[in-house]
RNA sequence: GCGCCUGUAGCUCAACUGGAUAGAGCAUCAGUCUACGGAACUGAGGGUUAGAGGUUCGACUCCUCUCAGGCGCGCCA
């Protein structure tokens, strides 16, 4: 409803400046240099639910004061209001210093949302914003080397909610994995299984120095040997090299995948680099890059010209030991997820990596695409908070907690609530106690406990024999704590389309605890089963269109809206 | 040394990407229920938006410099 009227009102003032300034002769013609036009919402109610600027904007163009030319803008603008199908929705038009048009939504605007939701129910907010564009979001992307730690969930949390407000807005969204089942790290894995296999046979093996310490590498070296059947040395000689490594990586996935699961986080892909970043997929890539003169070799190593697209300098991605480094296979990646028809790729990635986002970017430009068209998302590190005091971590040396540990503790609502509690680019303070408590001071508790307020209230509403929400218009939503409800409930879909286009689930956690305080203010001063039965109506219309938008928002971020608690 | 990020109330954070008197939650103090769930609500105090310039009708937001903090700067992943 807000997002009909904020266009139509953009058309309309469209409209009104052609009719006053391209026949103006002494004025020269808009076309070129006109501003565009945006209707912004006010931070001050006082001001109305729509305001736009564009007096201001053309106070420059045109040479005179912004409050003249509003005020020149203005009887165009009532014509064409009056004349159009949402004149009913506006009550007036103003004109305040230094040059604002304010729009005021009439009693009949605010009632047409609430029928809007009530009659779009779960599908309230969704829209065509994004047209279909498809869309690649890769994330979490643990190496199988350890379970998920709190800085995996943090980027599972903020990657799922991601897609699931891309797809509601419109754009055809993917979760992708990627699985860095080869390299170093994964080879590192393999030897500390086998150290720890050659331990529990009895023999003094040298654990690698840079090796995993957590004691999960010996339970999957007694699980290797119970499944290989080893019993003695001679037993473990027989191993092929690549077996600890495989055995590892594949248990480790399985324990990956089944905490993802568990913290309701669901891929559509998992991309093993294995398969996709084969010896000859890398060959005929180089090959391509070559040919367009983005390698060169230098010092016995190939390295890729990045700084082309602005990295600081060029990167190696053959060593001259023969071996590739990092990079070149993640090129190949990108080039297979393009390939797949993806107009846009976004990387959600730790902030260990953030020195990683020039060169990706350069590596799409190499590929023929715009860097634009991959974006980089720098999940930033949650510290865990115990007592007041953070926790260290470190996943060599085995001192974490894992994502397992935090989900069990303070269950998966809350902690997918609290990763989202801050900006994805900032760092998250993640309290412990705080996340336990049922009380006030627990925001994912808050608005849970609106939800089920208002469950509440309607379910006796029912038992009592009331009658159904259902707007009137006749009475009732006049209070300014039941105004700022339902312009709260209506700018949703605003809100969504504002967090796809930011990458930011963040804006959407935010609004949900605005709009339960909205509600529970509201709940303080009005009466929902009043004596008067259209008020009783109305209200219950009200507090199940802010029910609804609960409901949709928290499922979106992946947080249940309990009807009892 | 170079690059990126951050700096807003005592604390943790907002401010719709340049809009109107910079807002919430904790914490502190003072209040509110004979009725729908007190896991709630109302009010008060608290600010030179790190600092200094600049851009313009208008700056927390953009530009320059300074200060303070974090991170990244490997033929690692």
């Amino acid at each position: 409803m807000f997002v009909h009227l904020r266009q139509q009102l953009n058309e309309i003032i469209g409209q009104a400046l052609r009719g006053l300034y391209d026949q103006d002769t002494q004025s020269p013609p808009l076309a070129g240099q006109a501003p565009v036009i945006l209707i912004d919402f006010p931070a001050d109610k006082q001001h109305g639910e729509f305001s736009c600027n564009i007096a201001m904007q053309l106070s420059r163009v045109l040479k005179k004061n912004p409050m003249t030319i509003a005020q020149d803008i203005l009887p165009a603008v009532q014509t064409g209001l009056s004349a159009s199908a949402i004149a009913p929705y506006i009550e007036k038009v103003q004109v305040k210093a230094p040059g604002f048009i304010n729009f005021y939504v009439s009693l009949k605007g605010f009632h047409a949302v609430i029928e809007d939701v009530l009659k779009q129910k779960g599908r309230f907010g969704i829209s065509q914003y994004g047209r279909g564009q498809k869309f690649c979001l890769e994330f979490v992307s643990a190496n199988p080397t350890g379970p998920l730690t709190v800085a995996h969930g943090r980027q599972a949390a903020v990657g799922d909610s991601l897609v699931n407000i891309l797809k509601a807005v419109g754009f055809d969204a993917q979760k992708e994995y990627y699985v860095n089942d080869e390299g170093n790290q994964i080879n590192i894995l393999g030897r500390c299984i086998e150290a720890r296999v050659r331990q529990a046979l009895g023999v003094d093996a040298a654990f690698p120095e840079d090796g995993y310490q957590g004691d999960y590498v010996r339970t999957i070296a007694q699980e290797f040997m119970r499944k290989q059947k080893i019993k003695t040395i001679a037993d473990l000689d027989r191993q092929p090299a690549e077996a600890f490594r495989h055995f590892g990586a594949d248990h480790l996935m399985a324990v990956i995948q089944k905490d993802l699961e568990d913290f309701d986080v669901h891929f559509d892909i998992w991309s093993y680099q294995s398969r996709i970043a084969t010896t000859r997929a890398i060959e005929e890539v180089l090959a391509d890059l070559k040919a367009k003169e983005f390698i060169y070799e230098s010092e016995g190593a190939l390295w890729f010209k990045s700084t082309l697209w602005g990295d600081d300098k060029d990167r190696v991605v053959r060593k001259s030991n023969g071996e590739y480094t990092y990079l070149m296979p993640d090129i190949v990646y990108h080039k297979d997820k393009f390939s797949r028809g993806f107009k846009r790729i976004v990387d959600i990635l730790g902030p260990d990596h953030h020195g990683y986002i020039s060169r990706i970017k350069a590596a799409a430009g190499a590929l023929g695409k715009s860097p634009d068209d991959l974006d980089v998302v720098i999940v930033q590190l949650a510290t865990i908070y115990r007592n007041g005091k953070p926790v260290s971590m470190s996943t060599r040396r085995g001192e974490f907690i894992s994502l397992r540990e935090v989900m069990e503790e303070v269950g998966k609502d809350a902690a997918r609530f609290f990763f989202l509690m801050r900006q994805t680019n900032a760092p998250l303070e993640f309290d412990l106690e705080l996340a336990k408590k049922e009380s006030a001071e627990n925001p994912v508790y808050y608005i849970q406990y609106a939800h089920a307020r208002i469950h509440s209230i309607i379910r006796k509403a029912k038992e009592e024999n009331r009658l159904a929400p259902k707007i009137s218009g006749s009475s009732g939503l006049e209070a300014v704590e039941e105004i700022d409800l339902v312009r709260k409930i209506g700018s949703y879909p605003e809100i969504l389309v504002t967090c796809a286009k930011q990458l930011e689930p963040f804006g959407l956690v935010r609004y949900l605890q605005e709009l339960a305080g909205c509600f529970h203010k509201f709940y303080d001063a009005c009466r929902v089963l009043d004596d008067d039965l259209n008020i009783t109506c109305e209200r219950l219309a009200l507090i199940e269109g802010a029910r609804i938008v609960l409901a949709n928002g928290l499922r979106l971020l992946g947080v249940a809206a309990p009807e009892k608690m």
